[in-house]
DNA sequence: TTCAGCCTGTCG
DNA sequence: CGACAGGCTGAA
């Protein structure tokens, strides 16, 4: 899925072309797909002006005038500046388009894992999926990030990965800044000592900026709002290497499930 | 804290 | 054909 960097450059994409501008109308394709998220009357918003757009961890929000529409692009969900009429060039997985008044965007999920609710803007403080997450990685603070290790006690990449810890990192970004920060993803966070938890932040911060500045990494299907691939995954120093060396020490990367996922390190560098 | 399950697609 | 894929939920 999109991760904190795609999900910002997504929202920056759209931000640039949509903001002000009224919505004329929604074609919806997969009322299905609403029906299984519990969305009803989505056609109220048509008409509104869509005044705002934010993000929080992998969530983006749409602040219309009287509705807002939350969405979580899950593994593969994606937004497309497209016209209804180009959508026949092998297309599929289309769930709706936003007919904007100059932008018309499409709203596609190829796994269907992504998730899209609408509610009144004045409930926007007791949306419960926004209410549990913690502290988005680009406005934590260094203080903050500390007590997160401290708090608890868990694997260090289970506890990165938990977005009511802390959100917008996923599977890949902690894989690269485990690596980058030469920390053992079964490390226990108690038993990080303070420098490496200040490694961890600074890389952190430094690994999600060069990676937005890439417009993210495209796996397999991940584009932004152009059809766009990011540029990040040249980058990768771990993630997806399963069977290479380290690029440190030319020791053999190890690949094994961690918190249900597949890691990728390197025992040597990152040793506990 | 684990783990199947939700889906579709691709790769070996 | 099985394994695996940017995520998350809810049940055991």
């Amino acid at each position: 899925m999109p991760e904190l960097p795609e999900v910002e450059t997504i929202k920056r994409g759209l931000e640039r072309k949509l903001i002000g501008q009224k919505l004329k109308n929604i074609e919806i394709f997969d009322s299905n797909y609403l029906l299984k998220n519990k969305v009803k009357n989505l056609n109220i918003i048509v008409g509104e002006k869509l005044s705002s757009i934010k993000r929080k961890g992998k969530y983006i929000i749409f602040f219309f005038e009287k509705n807002l529409l939350l969405f979580h692009l899950g593994l593969t969900g994606y937004f497309l500046f497209i016209e209804k009429n180009e959508l026949d060039k092998g297309k599929k997985h289309i769930i709706l388009i936003f007919e904007f008044e100059k932008e018309p965007f499409g709203y596609f999920d190829i796994r269907t894992f992504a998730k899209i609710k609408k509610v009144k803007v004045e409930e926007f403080s007791t949306l419960k999926e926004l209410k549990k997450l913690g502290k988005d990685a680009l406005e934590i603070n260094l203080d903050e990030f500390k007590s997160i290790f401290w708090q608890r006690n868990r694997g260090v990449k289970n506890l990165l990965m938990d977005q009511k810890v802390i959100s917008g990192l996923g599977n890949i970004y902690v894989n690269e800044l485990l690596f980058r920060a030469k920390i053992n993803p079964f490390k226990k966070s108690r038993d990080l000592r303070e420098e490496e938890i200040e490694r961890l932040f600074f890389q952190m911060k430094s690994l999600l900026g060069e990676a937005i500045d890439l417009k993210g990494s495209s796996i397999k299907n991940y584009i932004d709002t152009e059809g766009k691939k990011g540029e990040f995954q040249k980058t990768f120093l771990v993630y997806g290497k399963k069977g290479f060396s380290c690029p440190r020490c030319g020791n053999d990367l190890k690949y094994q499930k961690i918190a249900q996922r597949g890691t990728t390190y390197c025992p040597n560098c990152q040793s506990i």
